[in-house]
DNA sequence: CCATTTCGTGGGAGCGTTCCCATGAAATGA
DNA sequence: TCATTTCATGGGAACGCTCCCACGAAATGG
């Protein structure tokens, strides 16, 4: 059943006046009688008139929206970055399209599409765990619609991103552990195939190479960051002949269901084994003990994205620059590597 | 930089055919002969051509969007409601338009008007605590424009609602701790302006009924759920003549804060003080003990929710009802009252 | 074999704006 | 006072699509 809407024409007819005249005065135009723009405003209000996005959308070609492509919404991160984004969009009256891809590519080129159906004014994205292949982001490129990086980052594309500092956090994360004078630090890194695992990787034997540290390939376990492997690689950690002292995990999640398999077996945190994660989550300051960690600037990462993107958005495409914004970490101490 | 977009008449000028044609090869209207068909998509995926989202809403005068308005985003509830939604919109190639409120009226009056610019197609909604006024919905009603409210629901206006048994979930998670043998019960409550915190109350107040024990307005607080508070109200509670021997709390942050400061306090968990909360968050199950809790279904209420606004949406106003769905609640007992 | 239905297609209005150009009135300057 | 600029407004194309109506050709039926 649709009733009509109420347009500007409904107002110009009632007003006797012309519909561009109405726009203008609707939209600030400076050339618009005062008493004309009062009566427009005045009956506006009365009929209660909304401006119709769809037609302005149309006609201006362009959806003052913009899109947010991530992985997933089961941890706390993406919507903590979201939320950041939502805000810095909203402050300059954007609106904003999620989608997530279930850590699954072809629903990721799914997502792809229906921002290009639905005009996007431009996209943030943190990439799948299993996206290699890049293609699907060239048609973005083609029709001249900036995209953004940020999180889990495309390196083969030119283009804005935004990261946290992985290797510096990773090796401050380290260093920390060594200097708590634990002797054997294993890692729990995510799959190779993404950028912040390497890093992350890179940043750990770095802090043991400058300790005069060896790195042993036995303590070093990459896995896809499904958490339910965790305890199965935990517990080969803890079997080892000579099991490590400390651990040090890719993220948080994985750090705090470590921690609870470390304490299933038995073991006392952080005397017989330490643990730090990564970026802070939700739970890390509920854990028991609590999770140190390397902290995160994650709304912070929204919101310098979305910045970003807008001001792609409001240049000219030829003097866009891909500048990568590196945030920085910082070491959160808690109970999981502390002695009391 | 707006370059050309490709559109419909690209195509058909390229074939020799009307757009009219093209477009009805694009949508799948039946009477195009296959070879026309075949051509047409073959250029499309050439050229590639996306289907303008902008001109078809326009078109159409819908714009296969639902909104989402939340109070809030920081707790682990919202997203995991919205995530819900966004699942079963998405199988009906609905968007979801997202908004917070931030607990503010003012805010949630701005967003139901940006929901209207954008000529959603429904909105699903939880209200800010302090809304008491409730003319920002009448338009959509006057506009047919559907409302699902869920969580924080409004029982003023007749429309569909989600919700949980908030009445018995409160019941059993009292009878839960008077079973356990405690005494003295302490609510810390929602504020009363919430429907909500009303029904949690009163399930309270009758399980002691029920098990013939006082109500004893000392051990009843309402407050406005701004955590900061929650350690005045503990630490009063704590420093009562005689004190509660249990804590039911209006929700799980509140719950979990409350852990904190007794555990701080030096009093032991569950035997000087249980506790039990109230929607198993995120965290409840981190927290050292794992908090008691009634576990709602978070995700299913968004997916409810949303099934219930298409539903709306794909009917003719005249026969909407206004179902109000309650979804039941389960008990999750965790070390917070449990003896071990 | 002619009248009628079906099929595939073309033409064009309409969705509600914005924005450019035109127009006439008022204001300005010489 | 007349030419020129400024101002407030109107008219209409454009945005890209859908959908209704019309039309000729082919298929059908008696």
């Amino acid at each position: 059943m649709k009733r009509h809407q109420v347009t500007i024409i409904d107002i110009a007819q009632k007003l006797n006046i012309s519909k561009s005249t109405v726009s203008r005065a609707l939209t600030g135009h400076p050339s618009v009688r005062t008493d004309t723009r009062q009566a427009v405003m005045e009956l506006a209000q009365q009929m209660d008139y909304q401006r119709n996005m769809l037609a302005i959308n149309l006609s201006s070609s362009q959806s003052r929206t913009i899109g947010i492509i991530v992985p997933e919404f089961v941890t706390s991160f993406f919507p903590i970055v979201i939320m950041g984004a939502q805000e810095i969009a909203a402050q300059s009256g954007y609106s904003v399209l999620i989608s997530q891809s279930n850590e699954t590519y072809e629903t990721e080129v799914a997502n792809a599409k229906v921002m290009l159906a639905n005009r996007v004014d431009g996209v943030l994205i943190s990439m799948t765990r299993e996206t290699k292949n890049f293609e699907h982001f060239d048609v973005f490129k083609r029709k001249g619609i900036p995209l953004v990086f940020f999180n889990r980052v495309c390196h083969d594309i030119e283009t804005p991103k935004v990261v946290v500092d992985d290797y510096e956090g990773a090796f401050k994360a380290t260093e920390h552990l060594i200097l708590l004078g634990k002797k054997r630090i294993a890692h729990l890194a995510g799959p190779p195939s993404l950028y912040i695992s390497r890093k992350r990787l890179e940043g750990y034997k770095d802090a043991l190479r400058k300790h005069k540290r060896p790195i042993l390939d036995d303590l070093i376990i990459s896995y896809d960051l499904t958490l339910e492997k965790v305890k199965i690689y935990v517990k080969y950690l803890l079997d080892l002949p000579t099991p490590p002292d400390a651990l040090f995990a890719v993220n948080d999640p994985t750090a705090i269901e470590a921690i609870n398999v470390i304490k299933e077996q038995g073991l006392s945190i952080p005397e017989q084994m330490a643990v730090v994660g990564f970026s802070n989550d939700y739970g890390s300051a509920l854990i028991e003990p609590g999770l140190t960690t390397m902290a995160q600037p994650t709304r912070e990462i929204g919101q310098v994205a979305a910045q970003l993107l807008l001001d792609q958005i409001h240049t000219d495409s030829s003097v866009w620059k891909p500048i990568t914004r590196v945030l920085k970490t910082e070491l959160i101490i808690r109970g999981s590597s502390q002695r009391n």
